[in-house]
DNA sequence: TGTCGTTATATTTGTTAGGGTATAACGCTT
DNA sequence: AAGCGTTATACCCTAACAAATATAACGACA
């Protein structure tokens, strides 16, 4: 019997950052690719270039810096701002997850 | 931008109780009928149905008494231990969601 | 200038959760 | 005994969602 909780953040009532973007986006940050980070993740580039997009077009600085392209023929780097909405919204999430956990044995059930 | 959260509970592994079954759960007890439920809530009687039996099969102790046939057809009551299921995981999920704003406003994004 | 691996996008194919429909059992009520 | 509205369950089918495939544009580099 365990608790589970799902966090995201809205923008105009559409989903902007959750934990499966929140994941995709890390990867991204660190292969520099968006399609070495879909393959590692076991989901298809479009699945991948679907979510990126809804990110980016919520988002109000730009999140991916992409080049098509080029040697290794392209690439995608997350900007800072991009790796301060991981880094916020995890801390969100693991503060959540303990003190859902306090609670859920403090209720019982 | 606003945070958004989702709740549940697993036993073995299962999904147990989530918002969608305690609103399920919660119309059950107030109309003490699974079809009434079912078309409050727009959802066929076969999914309500479903998602009971989930919660049945999993609950350590009876969730609902169900009657076939009798007065009116029959009906289903919600137990005392299923009612407090209710309760428990409503103030569950509004003290989460009190203290997610809290937190998402601390934060920033 | 041709090759390469990437981003970007359309189109087709597959899968699966849920809807629709049908049917039976049941036990008050009349 | 017949009728009613409920729970219970099987079967088919479809409609939304994901996967697979195909193709184009791009720019460094050899």
């Amino acid at each position: 019997m365990e608790i589970k909780s799902r966090l995201w953040v809205e923008e105009q009532g559409k989903p902007f950052i959750g934990y499966g973007r929140i994941k995709l986006l890390k990867t991204v940050a660190r292969t520099r690719s968006i399609s070495a980070a879909a393959k590692e993740l076991n989901m298809s580039y479009k699945k991948a270039w679907n979510l990126l997009n809804q990110i980016n077009k919520l988002a109000k600085e730009p999140v991916l810096i992409k080049n098509i392209g080029g040697k290794n023929g392209g690439g995608t780097e997350v900007t800072p701002y991009g790796k301060g909405l991981i880094s916020k919204f995890e801390q969100l999430n693991t503060t959540c997850i303990h003190f859902l956990e306090k609670e859920f044995k403090k209720i019982g059930l």
